[in-house]
DNA sequence: GGAAGTACGTA
DNA sequence: CGTACGTACTTCCC
């Protein structure tokens, strides 16, 4: 047995690395005096579904506040056998990010996620409920690093977790890379790993009290631990790639690139480069005047749309084929797993709101949405359909209950158009007649630019709207739905005094005082997403978890049997819809053909 | 090699 | 005084 310290403010913590069978008896005792565990794994990389081609478990660790065992089960079968067995055994596993870790005990121990979540404890979901600020908002961050830098202790944060950087410093290759060629018996290895159990422990018992009374008698914690386990799930399930389609794009936007940057080659030697852009341009006698945030020059699409000629429009059609390409196409093919499934990477708590964001290889979040170009790449099961369910105005109608606000109430249960609504208050009435307000689209930027906490500005810059229309719809729209006027006023109060504002389901999100004008947002865009996650939770009770795919915001996508799609798609749609304080938020489904991308092509599709 | 800056895709 | 993200690229800096 190797035994490692690390001092750590007038506390020494140890290691013990287990070396031979020999030691299994120390660690058997260990978890057997410790119910309640810290626990991480260290592996080749975070492609965990290439379990069967290339990925491993290297460490298996577990610790309480001041000791841990690490189990190099990469090297002795007895310690895998006996890391299965402490999983098994512990009562409490406490895990920072602990979604990943039970994917990969799943994959290469056998220990699969419905054994462990019901055990887990995940430090990354209590940090968010106690504060979801990112570093860069000043707030703790959601890294472990990060937490304990802010949580626990500066000083042991950089040591212990720089010392992956520093060990791929020793090694020459990036720190990427460090994961799968580090010695097994390298002691700062040893050392960073070993820490890391100790760091979820103790940061559970940092955030536990933190966690305020409201989010935890309401039982936020749970519900949060919950959605996880369904989203891993989804992960774990993955969505099947129609790799000859995405082959077939990859080809054709290759050829069209490398079309446009031989038109662009005659002026400028690299079509990403804005430095030579801007150059090019001046050159060929084009004033530009733009700055961006930082008070460069910008060469962006609004300034290339403005520039007749030639290389404008070489650099915008080239760079959008090579980025469409790489982001989406590629991305899909490079993420397949062996039996050609992609699987997203979902952090449920992703944003300071708790929107999910979702990254890796179905970026599903940011694919462009007028079209299913790019969701064909995605298909059903063999002998399904894909199935596309969405609230419908789910952010605008939860503005209208949470405020209950009696116009915008009254324009929802008489299923008013609320754009036209709101254009009829600035403008007048509608010409007899007509069917739409000739100025619906400033009463629609409108109703969306306050919901993001804009204005008038938001809604010419965001919308299109002339300035003149925008300033008397914005105007309008705080004179005719007063209820949101008294509820937008009521969160920054709040937010003034405490710092805080509480959103429906009683999770507490930090407003920053200079920008109090985003507390009405970060309402509604976080009570969206709890009824998201409320309906996956439901959805789940239901038995449709083996057909769910991937949340994507007020949307949820589904791989039915074509035979029941029908049944099926009535059903969940009920499931998902939810009356929010009186007023219902409805769900629709869209039944397509195999691929993801078939919903968006039917004839009256909404999207 | 990694951070910062820029741009652009989404709800 | 327009919210929340992820990805890819270049340039800058150590």
């Amino acid at each position: 047995m190797k035994v490692l310290h690390y001092k750590f403010r007038r506390q020494i913590l140890r290691i013990n690395v287990a070396e031979t069978s020999w030691d299994l008896d120390r660690f058997i005792d260990f978890i057997e005096a410790n119910p309640v565990l810290g626990f991480d794994t260290e592996s080749t990389g975070l492609d965990w579904w290439n379990s069967d081609r290339g990925f491993r478990i290297r460490l298996a660790q577990f610790g309480n506040g001041v000791e841990s065992w690490v189990l190099p089960v990469e090297v002795n079968a007895q310690f895998k056998a006996a890391a299965i067995w402490a999983l098994r055994k512990a009562e409490r596993l406490i895990a920072h990010n602990g979604t990943f870790d039970q994917h990969v005990s799943e994959r290469t121990l056998g220990v699969t996620l419905e054994e462990l979540a019901p055990k887990m404890l995940d430090t990354k979901i209590f940090a968010h409920l106690v504060d979801p600020r990112g570093v860069k908002e000043f707030g703790p961050g959601a890294k472990l690093e990060e937490l304990v830098k802010y949580y626990i202790d500066p000083v042991a944060a950089s040591e212990v977790k720089g010392s992956m950087a520093s060990i791929a410093k020793r090694y020459k290759v990036k720190k990427a890379e460090i994961w799968p060629l580090v010695e097994t018996w390298d002691e700062e290895y040893l050392l960073y790993a070993g820490t890391d159990p100790i760091w979820a422990y103790r940061l559970l018992h940092v955030l536990m009290p933190k966690v305020p009374a409201r989010s935890r008698a309401s039982g936020l914690i749970g519900w949060e631990h919950r959605l996880a386990h369904v989203t891993a799930l989804m992960e774990r399930t993955g969505y099947l790639v129609d790799a000859e389609y995405a082959a077939m794009r990859i080809a054709e936007l290759k050829a069209e690139e490398e079309q446009w940057v031989g038109v662009a080659s005659q002026w400028v030697e690299n079509i990403n480069s804005d430095k030579q852009l801007i150059e090019a341009f001046h050159r060929l006698g084009f004033k530009l005047t733009k700055k961006t945030k930082k008070g460069n020059l910008s060469v962006d699409s609004e300034v290339l749309d403005s520039i007749d000629h030639p290389l404008s429009e070489a650099v915008k059609k080239a760079t959008k084929a090579a980025k469409w390409r790489k982001t989406w196409f590629e991305a899909a093919i490079n993420g397949m797993d062996s039996q050609g499934r992609v699987h997203a990477s979902m952090n449920t708590l992703g944003a300071r709101t708790a929107r999910y964001s979702i990254s890796g290889a179905i970026a599903a979040q940011t694919f462009p949405a007028k079209d299913g170009y790019v969701r064909h790449s995605f298909i059903a099961e063999e002998g399904h359909v894909t199935v596309s369910i969405d609230f419908g105005n789910m952010e605008l109608r939860v503005m209208a209950s949470a405020s209950n606000d009696p116009v915008m109430l009254e324009a929802f249960h008489a299923d008013e158009d609320l754009h036209n609504i709101t254009a009829i208050a600035a403008f007048g009435p509608m010409e007899p007649g007509q069917k739409k307000h000739s100025k619906r689209a400033a009463g629609k930027g409108t109703n969306f630019a306050i919901g993001f906490g804009g204005t008038w500005r938001a809604v010419t810059d965001g919308f299109g709207v002339p300035e003149e229309d925008a300033k008397r719809a914005v105007e309008a729209f705080w004179c005719t739905y007063l209820g949101v006027a008294k509820f937008a006023e009521k969160l920054k109060g709040d937010a003034r005094r405490t710092g805080y504002i509480y959103t429906a389901t009683d999770r507490r999100l930090p407003v920053d005082r200079r920008r109090l004008y985003s507390a009405l947002n970060y309402y509604i865009q976080s009570t969206a997403r709890d009824i998201t996650a409320r309906a996956i939770l439901h959805l789940h009770a239901a038995g449709f978890t083996p057909w769910m795919r991937l949340p994507v915001h007020d949307e949820i996508v589904f791989s039915f049997p074509r035979e029941r799609a029908a049944e099926l798609t009535e059903k969940a749609a009920r499931i998902m819809e939810f009356t929010f304080k009186g007023l219902l938020i409805p769900a629709d489904g869209e039944i397509g053909d195999r691929s993801w991308g078939s919903v968006l092509d039917l004839e009256d599709s909404k999207h």
